[in-house]
DNA sequence: GCCGTTTTCGGCCCGACTGTTTTCAGTCG
């Protein structure tokens, strides 16, 4: 994977951040973070590049590629320590607050000496803040509503960061001698949207070898626990990673038990007592003679409880083991069922890469037809115009058929007013292929009022598909307030499809809310929300998330042939006025 | 610090909202 590049990223991003908290020029600041997010997207790995090379990458110039040439030689970047050394961690993490930024950071550490989020709540608690200039009562109830916000995501991770980590360390185990299988199970395995510690499994006779490779990985920053059946690791970033050796004879049920959620193996459990059988992670056993029956593969343990087997991203006890008694398992959406992208962005607004990349790197994924989806003028920051819009629908109708197999469609991602409205009249709207709409402003609407607003959206003749509908960012912040089971309605009865947003931040529609929304009828979009071509790599996270939501591909609007997308996206269904 | 040009220096996403102020700073998208 582009590890180097995320590395990278992350160290010019610290560096941008400190330099703000440290009151440095805010454009040289700016100029990092730019150059942060160029690398982070950048298509290739950087630690294959020299300074030259480096330099051809936007936004990267002389100075910053020297950095980073000499960061990859030799593992530092003196300025960023020298910026650390100023600044404690802690500091900096106080950012991560929502409503805080470099300024109030910047003044909590100076004034009050407050280092940690926990110090910032034992000062808040304290008093202390209401003698501080610029920090009045409802700055302190914004700040501890922000780290409650925080604090619900605890110390879990990204479903993307635990991958990455994961998937390093399956390729490194899977190449010690003896070993017979090796994967990543629990909540990573279920797709679950955040991640607590990363459990890994491997098979094989012997469990030494691998307990003594695991501890001598580059990524363990501290051996937490040392054993012979389970050892357990930190890495750098703070994530526990447990691995845990079984013999390959019971490989099937210790990869049913390590996978959980721990309410399906209830579940399945109490089947095997009905059945008289014991289950455990060493196998499926005869309860009174304790005889062994079977435990090789997941799909035997199933089978002798009368069960198909069961799709990780389903085993969460909501209905999956009365349902696979039943023969009435979905079939699930798979990645490969995705037959485009309806939602991205080129370097038109805010993405990366020109149209002209972001188009060949669809064709590579061998989508059948592809979205771009810039920003509307009314999300001011883009500055997006009528010409420029129409300009980029010309070059689209050009390219289109560029690429064998791949059709283009020329759309945008409108911004829903607080109102319902969105940037164009119908006119306009009417010549593009597709319509996303989405909220990116006034989060903080009434609950009557972000009803109203969304279902208007769903009721626009033009609007296709409601983008990241609630608009949470995990960690940061949380679903709009609105009566989604209206909005749900209002999908269904006008054909507007509501997104799952593949970006791991957000994730949106989320799988119980996916779940809600399916049962009213509602047609869901699978996008990317790519604003560079890694970025398509996200994908697979949506597609888990609507697995988690029991879709399949009669669900998914972009999992259908185009003519039958073109048919959905006019909208037919409606009457064409509320 | 980057970029583009007016080619070596000046501008850099721009507007809204919030809370703290009493005219604006900080944060966000």
């Amino acid at each position: 994977m582009a590890r180097p590049n995320k590395d990278v990223e992350a160290l010019l991003q610290e560096y941008a951040e400190l330099l703000l908290i440290t009151g440095g020029d805010a454009f040289k600041a700016r100029a990092y973070e730019k150059a942060a997010r160029a690398i982070g997207g950048h298509h290739a790995d950087v630690s294959q590049l020299d300074t030259k090379g480096l330099r051809e990458i936007p936004n990267v110039g002389k100075s910053i590629a020297e950095k980073v040439t000499e960061y990859l030689r030799t593992g530092a970047m003196p300025v960023v320590e020298e910026a650390r050394a100023e600044v404690p961690a802690g500091v900096r993490q106080l950012m991560a607050i929502p409503t805080l930024g470099p300024k109030k950071a910047a003044t909590l550490y100076e004034d009050l000496g407050v280092s940690s989020v926990s110090e910032l709540v034992a000062a808040i608690e304290r008093e202390q803040l209401r003698g501080v200039k610029g920090f009045g009562p409802k700055t302190e109830e914004n700040i501890l509503h922000g780290i409650r916000l925080m604090r619900e995501v605890g110390d879990r991770v990204p479903i993307s960061v635990a991958m990455d980590v994961a998937e390093g360390i399956v390729a490194q185990l899977s190449s010690v001698p003896g070993c017979e299988d090796c994967v990543y199970a629990g909540s990573l395995r279920r797709m679950r949207e955040t991640v607590g510690d990363v459990d890994i499994l491997v098979a094989a006779d012997r469990s030494g070898p691998f307990m003594e490779a695991f501890t001598a990985l580059p990524q363990v920053s501290e051996v937490i626990a040392r054993g012979e059946k389970k050892t357990s690791i930190r890495t750098a970033e703070g994530l526990q990673v447990d691995l845990r050796v079984v013999p390959p004879d019971s490989w099937g049920a210790g990869l049913l038990y390590f996978t959980g959620s721990k309410a399906h193996n209830i579940r399945v459990r109490e089947m095997a007592v009905r059945h008289k059988y014991k289950l455990s992670e060493y196998g499926l056993f005869h309860a009174k003679s304790g005889r062994k029956i079977v435990s090789a593969s997941e799909e035997e343990v199933y089978a002798r409880l009368g069960l198909p087997w069961i799709p990780p991203t389903l085993r969460e006890d909501r209905g999956e083991v009365a349902a696979g008694l039943r023969g009435e398992l979905p079939e699930l959406l798979a990645e490969s069922d995705i037959k485009g992208d309806l939602h991205s962005h080129t370097d038109l607004t805010d993405g990366l890469a020109p149209l002209e990349e972001m188009v060949a790197a669809a064709a590579r994924r061998g989508w059948r037809y592809f979205a771009v989806t810039d920003h509307a003028p009314n999300l001011y920051m883009q500055r997006m115009t009528d010409e420029k819009m129409l300009a980029q629908r010309a070059r689209v109708r050009e390219l289109d058929g560029s690429q064998r197999h791949l059709r283009l469609l020329h759309g945008v991602e409108l911004n829903i007013d607080p109102d319902g409205g969105v940037d164009w009249p119908e006119e306009f709207l009417a010549e593009f292929d597709v319509c996303v709409a989405s909220v990116h402003s006034h989060f903080g609407q009434g609950r009557a009022d972000a009803t109203r607003r969304l279902v208007r959206a769903c009721e626009n003749p033009r609007v296709n598909i409601v983008g990241h509908p609630t608009t949470r960012i995990l960690g940061k912040r949380k679903e709009i307030e609105a009566d989604l089971d209206e909005v749900f309605a209002a999908c269904a009865r006008t054909g507007t499809a509501l997104e799952v947003n593949a970006h791991p931040a957000r994730l949106d529609l989320s799988d119980e809310n996916i779940l809600r929304a399916k049962r009213y009828g509602v047609k869901f979009a699978v996008n990317t929300d790519a604003h560079s071509p890694v970025e398509f790599d996200h994908l697979r996270y949506g597609v888990g998330t609507a697995q988690r939501g029991w879709l399949t591909t009669e669900d998914v609007i972009n999992a259908w042939p185009l003519p039958r997308l073109r048919r959905f996206l006019r909208k037919t269904g409606m009457s064409s006025s509320p």
